[in-house]
RNA sequence: GCCGCUGUAGCUCAGGGGUAGAGCAAUUCACUCGUAAUGAAUAGGUCGUCGGUUCAAUUCCGACCAGCGGCUCCA
């Protein structure tokens, strides 16, 4: 094992070489523009020491270790520089170098910076380390400043004309926690100024789609200090999506051969022991509960918290941990009956909660929690049904983001990392069940990325990806093949052959969790549910308060056809009541005046598509019935 | 958890060593109105929390809490 860590090092590295020869024009010009940035703070703070500098999606940053922190205030004399270099216009010069001479140069320091200097170019001393052997290595230099770079650039610094520094932000050098924290520069570049403010205005835009700002203006979710971080409160409008997300996946559970149960939210200990969550994931769970009786006698004895700690692990007292998985009180379930092959499959579906103690900088929002509701469901199979088992599940995915209209997501199929400890189960079974996944990701026909180490540590799995409004990925459905549980529950069913069987056991969610995929769903939709779905699907508006009796027997109405409506009688104008209902984003407004009171009808306003004229009462009550139950878009 | 930034009314924000202001929202009253803001009045804040410096702290300093961006992590 030992021996694969350097290969895959190279492997990786010369990877990133080959992207890099094939970076498209944008990303050229953006690398390029990082070498402009490092130009400038290289001749404003002399000492800077840079280690990478990337085009990313959006734009590119450049890692500088530096003794002066930058902030926000920086950014326009960082950018004034900037302008200085550029208009320059020096030629971005390859040089081919040998190894020593690319060496000489930094440790001489003159790599990544605009002169030699009485310190190496520390960085770029390691990186030359790790080029392989038979790779070329080139310098790139613009003016004075000179960097160890494989390139490509654009021509001349004045080609990047259209530049912003966007943030600051720290990050470890090369991505390992235990190296040195460095400060990452964010900037942005684009081919000209119009595109740059075109980028400009899309992120503005995005923000106010944000789902922690519409979540907080609809009314939908709220966070409180004193129940704590990370801990979602629901409001009665977020509860309504809720509900209605529910009952849509229970109706297509339903048709799919799904049982739901319900399990308590706390399991022992030796439960966790023996699915292998606990003691390896103790830094992700909240601390186990120990009995009272326990504590106490401990407490008498004078034991520490450390003593505490060692017999909680060690097991001398017994415990109990809030879930951070459904799946161990799922497969007791399935372990409380004998099960035939007859049986099979098992499939055992609940919303259930899991408690997870996620790092605190790692928190916001409804995307990252500390407690949510995944729409779980364990499928326990044999071999032979797993692959259209898996695929079942995989076209249920498809058809819960489908009604919604999330076409825009990725799809990841995570392996093991050969290479790491962290997985349980023998290698054969890991085989196994990665060439399901494969075979029924490919039998589905969707694209896919292989993604090696993103795998659980009890098995591979195909995970859903989706970006939120400010382009972070967010994992959503999985699909899960384990092998490992199965054994380590002793699992068994008797075969046609009348001899007990392993079954192979699928962990599933379409969402996700609840918490994360309604979070991106009001991004998604930018508050603006469709009806099924929506707080409020209809306000009525009275003209005046002399139609308030004629709106209450609209409400009346459609209360009873099982409609969400609400009546807006204020005293405010039409104008301002319809203003209202808009930024409320309701989908149907239905105006109440003389007219309609004559003759017995409504005035339609539908939030997207605008103005509907004068509908029958009757027919807008089927028309909404409709939209409702269609789940339309 | 780490690095950085931020915290003033329900929301968006101004202000600033001598204990606070606007707009919107809310409440009340008047208006009874035809498709994105009718007018007036009222109320609303221990300036995140706890310490320190000071005659005096919301303002300066520190710790903590929370939020934001990024990193690391995400069974």
């Amino acid at each position: 094992m030992l021996q694969l860590a350097p290969l895959m090092a190279d492997e990786k590295e010369r990877k990133t070489l080959e992207e890099r020869h094939q970076m498209s024009d944008l990303e050229r010009l953006r690398h390029s523009c990082a070498h402009v940035l490092a130009t400038a703070v290289s001749r404003i703070w002399p000492d800077a020491q840079f280690a990478a500098g990337p085009p990313v999606e959006g734009g590119f940053y450049y890692d500088v270790d530096l003794e002066h922190r930058i902030t926000p205030d920086d950014f326009e004399k960082i950018e004034a520089e900037m302008k200085k270099v550029v208009k320059e216009n020096a030629p971005f010069e390859r040089i081919t170098v040998s190894r020593d001479e690319a060496m000489a140069l930094a440790k001489s320091g003159r790599l990544a910076s605009v002169a030699e200097r009485d310190v190496e170019s520390v960085f770029k001393v390691d990186l030359l380390n790790d080029i392989p052997e038979d790779e070329e290595i080139s310098i790139f230099k613009n003016g004075d400043f000179w960097d160890l770079c494989a390139g490509p650039h654009v021509g001349r610094t004045g080609n990047c004309k259209a530049y912003k520094v966007m943030s600051v932000a720290s990050a470890f050098y090369q991505g390992d926690k235990n190296n040195k924290s460095l400060q990452r520069i964010y900037g942005t570049c684009f081919k000209n100024k119009t595109m740059l403010e075109e980028h400009l205005e899309r992120l503005e835009e995005a923000k106010k789609r944000d789902h922690r700002k519409l979540g907080r203006e609809m009314g939908l979710f709220t966070f409180d200090d004193s129940v704590g971080q990370g801990l979602p409160l629901w409001k009665p409008k977020g509860g309504i999506i809720r509900r209605e997300l529910q009952d849509f996946i229970s109706a297509e559970l339903d048709k799919q051969g799904y049982y739901q149960v319900f399990t308590p939210h706390i399991g022992k200990l030796d439960l966790y022991r023996t699915s292998g969550h606990f003691p390896y994931y103790e830094d992700s769970q909240f601390p186990p509960i120990v009995e009272r009786e326990a504590l106490k006698k401990l407490s008498d004895e004078g034991a520490t918290c450390s003593d505490l700690m060692n017999h909680v692990s060690a097991g001398t007292i017994d415990g109990f941990l809030l879930k951070p998985m459904n799946c161990p009180h799922h497969i007791k379930i399935f372990d409380s009956e004998h099960r035939s092959y007859r049986d099979l499959p098992v499939r055992l579906a609940e919303f259930g909660t899991v408690y997870r103690w996620e790092q605190s900088g790692e928190l916001g929002g409804l995307t990252r929690v500390r407690s949510f509701t995944q729409d779980d469901a364990h499928l326990f199979c044999t071999d032979e049904q797993l692959g259209e088992e898996i695929q079942q599940c995989l076209g249920l995915v498809k058809t819960v983001l489908g009604t919604l209209g999330m076409q825009d997501y990725g799809v990841r199929l995570s392996l093991r990392d050969p290479d790491s400890d962290k997985y349980v189960g023998d290698p054969a079974s890991w085989d196994k069940a990665e060439a399901a996944l494969r075979e029924a990701i490919q039998t589905l026909g969707v694209e896919y990325t292989e993604e090696p180490g993103e795998a659980a540590f009890y098995g591979p799995k195909i995970d859903f990806v989706v970006k939120d409004v400010i382009g972070r990925d967010w994992q959503l459905g999985t699909v899960q093949v384990d092998y490992n549980n199965p054994e380590r529950f002793d699992l068994s069913y008797i075969g046609s052959d009348n001899k007990p069987h392993r079954p192979v056991m699928i962990h599933r969610a379409p969402f996700g969790s609840l918490e994360r995929f309604v979070g991106l769903l009001i991004e998604h939709f930018e508050g603006k549910f469709p009806t099924w779905l929506a707080p409020e699907q209809v306000r009525v508006l009275p003209i005046s308060e002399k139609f308030s009796e004629a709106a209450q027997a609209l409400v009346s109405e459609l209360t009873e056809a099982g409609v969400r409506v609400k009546v807006d009688d204020t005293g405010d104008k039409i104008g301002a009541k319809i203003r209202l209902a808009r930024m409320d984003r309701v989908p149907y407004l239905a105006v109440i005046g003389a007219r309609e009171v004559e003759e017995n009808s409504v005035s339609v306003r539908h939030r997207d598509q605008g103005d509907l004229g004068s509908i029958s009462t009757n027919d807008f009550v089927s028309r909404i019935k409709e939209d409702i139950s269609n789940r339309s878009l």
